[in-house]
DNA sequence: AATGAATGAGAGTTCATTCAT
DNA sequence: GATGAATGAACTCTCATTCAT
């Protein structure tokens, strides 16, 4: 299904700069290179378009996080691998994961959004709860730990976005250490 | 004005709730008190309000961080003492801080609003630049270090905002320590 | 309300013509004289202008019938009043009766309409069972009655909407004694 | 021409059912199981489809009235004979009958169809005239006569599609007694 | 100065029609 | 010949803005 990629692919560009109001449905349509109808073939709505585009960026970051992540090492070193493939994921797919971050709460979220957003929200938790089982990462409520990493890379991004920060291999090298510290216990 | 300042509350409510675009005037209108017709008597437009409101909220930040800063305690202390500012700002204004945030990046913003988010990103990227001189904080680019601090307040606060944290006395102290030590030499 | 009452009557007018979905909104904003957008300040869809203004219809027509008609009076005389008034009305409100009429079965009518339909229709039936109750009207089903006196004034109307007839004093008066020997017994 | 017939047949069905307005071409499509651009083959447009279904019924309906109508029998048995062909005609075909009714004034009939109305239309006029001349029925406008006739069995019709009414051999007996005598001298 | 009814441009969406397959 | 994906004009409805009161 080409046509469907190109929406799919025009509506994250325009979602993640203009936000989903800012972004008239012509708008995807000229981006896309389709007719404005011809959406209407693939999502019942903008609503759906929406949602769809959301959740398929959000099982895929969830993916790339877990998958191949050998159980055997020592969580140290996974924990460590976490966070790498977080923050390159977000430089490999700035639009999706600006797109994930600024509609994280959008009103036009459906109720399978939001629970697939608490599904993988609660299996990152989870990342964290081990940690201090394991006396690794502070002893505080493990949102504040998420909080700090997610804000830390979401900010990184932003600056990034805005043109303030020119994002190297050194830089993502810097950012994971600034990360590890700001939770190790 | 009595009325201006009912507007901007309203305003402030609503986009920190709806954002700009979910907006109407006509409901500004309505929380606020007023008629329609009366908030143009105020702002020559929605889009004037949005930059107005920014801009009032993001210099009040600004001020608060520094008004009465003792320019004669060691750097380390002051460097905590605008953490927490920061901070409790947050917390004490909820709905104008998820309003700065979330407005950063919206197409509305003109051209003074920019220009001052960059003037007060400055002054804040000196505070990190001269705590590198005095080797108090990590040698890499401010940008990063500013990212881990306002990521962390930012995510905290979204937290809170979506109910999955509970921000207490004891929360605010915590989040500072874990600023620090992301960020410290 | 001027403009409600403006708006109303540019919808039947119109409605009478074209129907209900060959009427575009725009159109009765121009035959009314006023914005597109004023439609909505009165109702608050399309349905519900049609249904409002068939309900009105309904009930005038339903009034007029019923309307200070003398219990005392022989029930033939006032089976005959029941006529003429029936079929001045239609005469005194052409587009109103075939808007009426057109729209029997609309698709867009809601509950309410059909509820208030069906009283009516059932206030009517009872006229007619009454009448062969008095041994005055044809001994059948009065739907069949019903639609011997409904169906000629309709299709009078029609006739007279697409030019065909002339319809005089005269030619009421003639309809009268067609339709009360088409149902005397 | 299998397929003509198919979307003919489809058309009629759902033109009666929902109107010209609220029948999307993909449906009559689907209903007729032939592609959407199939239609396009046999008919130049939506608005040629309904006509040419008109105009077919239309004909359909005179044809039978006329067909193999002994013209030696007395005028007065040849009346009755059309009345009660006209009646089985709208028993048979209720989707037909229906359809010509519902669409009689349809913005969309073209001249052709209009013609073909009101040739049809002067036919059955003439059988009220020959009536008149020979002092069988009412010395009224014949166009009165016909709109008792025409719009009884329009009622009647309406009535059974609406649920209203179950017509049975008894009941087109009683209606052709009750046409009869609306117009009979 | 303040109002809110009125406006019309522009939003999301539908569907008659076309055309590459 | 037959298809149905693609189109864009036109629909219903919203809302930033104006202006008579």
């Amino acid at each position: 299904m080409d046509k469907r990629e190109a929406i799919m692919a025009a509506a994250l560009k325009l979602f993640a700069e203009r936000g989903f109001y800012g972004t008239p449905v012509p708008l995807i349509a000229e981006e896309a290179q389709v007719g404005a109808g011809t959406i209407y073939r693939y999502f019942p709505s903008k609503k759906s378009l929406v949602n769809e585009l959301y959740r398929h960026w959000k099982s895929t970051l969830s993916q790339s996080l877990k998958e191949g992540l050998l159980e055997e090492l020592p969580l140290r070193i996974r924990f460590r691998e976490v966070l790498k493939r977080w923050i390159e994921f977000a430089v490999s797919n700035q639009d999706a994961f600006i797109f994930l971050e600024s509609h994280h709460h959008g009103s036009y979220l459906d109720e399978r959004s939001i629970q697939m957003t608490d599904r993988i929200h609660n299996e990152y938790l989870q990342i964290f709860e081990q940690g201090q089982k394991d006396q690794m990462v502070k002893q505080v409520q493990p949102q504040l730990l998420m909080a700090a990493v997610s804000g830390m890379v979401t900010q990184m991004m932003k600056a990034s976005w805005a043109g303030y920060l020119d994002i190297t291999s050194e830089t993502i090298s810097r950012a994971e250490d600034i990360c590890w510290e700001a939770i190790r216990a």
